[in-house]
DNA sequence: AATCCACAGGAAGTGCTGGGCG
DNA sequence: CGCCCAGCACTTCCTGTGGATT
């Protein structure tokens, strides 16, 4: 009798926590963009001669993660070509998933009907198909290159600068750039020649303050959740943790939402600040575990080497040559070939800028020069995150019972 | 002041995969 | 079919270097 009515609360609350989950999920681009308005207006007028049908600068966005970047261009973008649909092509690309050159040409060429296998032709091939079909349109196209320091960190800049000098070769259309990214160094170690061509204009992105979260969360909670289900502390915790991120909005949503799943999976009645700590834990958890699992093998042995020497308790003394005599007698006890010691730098290398490791050179003078290295994140998230490779999973039961 | 360790990390190349194209 | 392409993980060879020791 008393597990009936505990069902039955379980569902009822379930349903009451949300009205519209989606609203939260980190795609969503709402209708308004509260504390925006400024860039928002920037980015429109920059891009205004396009309702005239003449060509807009290429613009430079710039500003940490979640400071409304894509947001806010997506956004301009939809409005603009409502308007001028008729005469405008745009193309949204992200070069984290596209980081190639070839993949991002690709996606162009796919944009105005010219669709390209996914490898086999060489990358001027696609250009040139792009171009014609470009041509054959004879629209203006707006092109969105998301996370370009990606593109350029992993390919190079080969396509930026021809992307940047197509128009003195395009006669019937019009070519704008409008290029993101949150490394704020980025254009120091672009070509000038590009630097010039991409960097018509423009846009500086501050991050969010404590107050403006709060808001957006605020707004954001009303249209998703029902009323009443958030305890009082629970938007400003989300804000504040948020703010510490350099005002990372969609840190603050994503800490809602992971929150308020973890409020309905327990069938409580409110969203707690507990959860709010639950949530920030798991989703830091996640990303570790995620990035561990589409790792290459030999990265996967070099971080299991690095975690078990920190386990073992020799603090302060973990060393690039350690790590390589450790991953050796790995290798050998799976009867697996090694990499050499130049890759396995370059491994580390990842791994610290993945932030899943800490390294940093000292000198021991007489004793040489290397890396001192620590792990950056909880032994058992990387056990999490290998245990699913079947490969390595006989090294994990050796370890933890010894 | 010179030496020399134990690497860092750049440049160029290899071998392989998974696909073109004619 | 033979040849070409890009991308990736990796190798080979390399030059560079902070500072304790000689």
């Amino acid at each position: 009798m008393g597990d009936i009515l505990e069902e039955l609360f379980a569902k009822f609350s379930r349903l009451r926590i949300f009205k519209a989950r989606e609203l939260l999920l980190p795609d969503y681009v709402p209708e308004e963009l509260p504390h925006r308005g400024e860039q928002i207006g920037q980015l429109a007028t920059v891009l205004s001669p396009a309702i005239s049908g003449s060509r807009p600068p290429n613009v430079f966005i710039y500003g940490l993660t979640g400071t409304g970047k894509t947001a806010v261009t997506k956004y301009v973008l939809k409005r603009f070509s409502a308007k001028v649909s008729d005469r405008v092509i745009t193309s949204y690309i992200n070069c984290r998933l596209c980081n190639t050159n070839y993949r991002v040409l690709s996606e162009l060429a796919r944009s105005v009907d010219r669709p390209v296998p996914f490898t086999g032709l060489s990358t001027s091939e696609v250009l040139m198909r792009f171009v014609n079909g470009l041509e054959a349109k004879g629209k203006l196209m707006i092109v969105v290159l998301d996370e370009i320091d990606w593109l350029v960190k992993n390919s190079g800049d080969a396509v930026l600068y021809h992307l940047t000098r197509l128009n003195s070769e395009l006669s019937r259309s019009k070519l704008s750039l409008i290029g993101i990214t949150n490394d704020l160094k980025f254009m120091e170690y672009l070509d000038p020649r590009i630097k010039s061509g991409l960097g018509e204009e423009e846009l500086l992105f501050p991050p969010y303050t404590n107050k403006e979260l709060e808001d957006i969360l605020r707004i954001r909670a009303e249209m998703a959740l029902n009323n009443g289900v958030l305890e009082e502390g629970v938007i400003p915790l989300c804000a504040a943790i948020a703010a510490r991120q350099n005002g990372d909005c969609r840190l603050a949503l994503d800490l809602l939402l992971k929150a308020a799943d973890i409020a309905e999976r327990e069938g409580a009645v409110k969203v707690t600040e507990h959860h709010v700590r639950r949530a920030q834990r798991e989703i830091e958890k996640n990303l570790v575990i995620d990035a561990i699992r589409s790792m290459p093998l030999h990265v996967k042995l070099v971080l299991l080497s690095i975690t078990i020497l920190n386990r073992k308790g020799n603090q302060a003394k973990v060393t690039t040559g350690e790590i390589f005599n450790k991953y050796r007698e790995l290798c050998d006890n799976l009867g697996v070939g090694e990499v050499t010691q130049r890759r396995v730098s370059e491994i580390i290398s990842e791994l610290d800028m993945l932030g899943i490791i800490n390294a940093r050179i000292v000198s021991f003078g007489r004793y040489g020069r290397t890396k001192i290295i620590r792990l950056a994140v909880s032994p058992r998230s990387v056990v999490e995150g290998l245990k699913t490779d079947l490969s390595i999973s006989p090294l994990l039961d050796t370890i933890s019972t010894s």
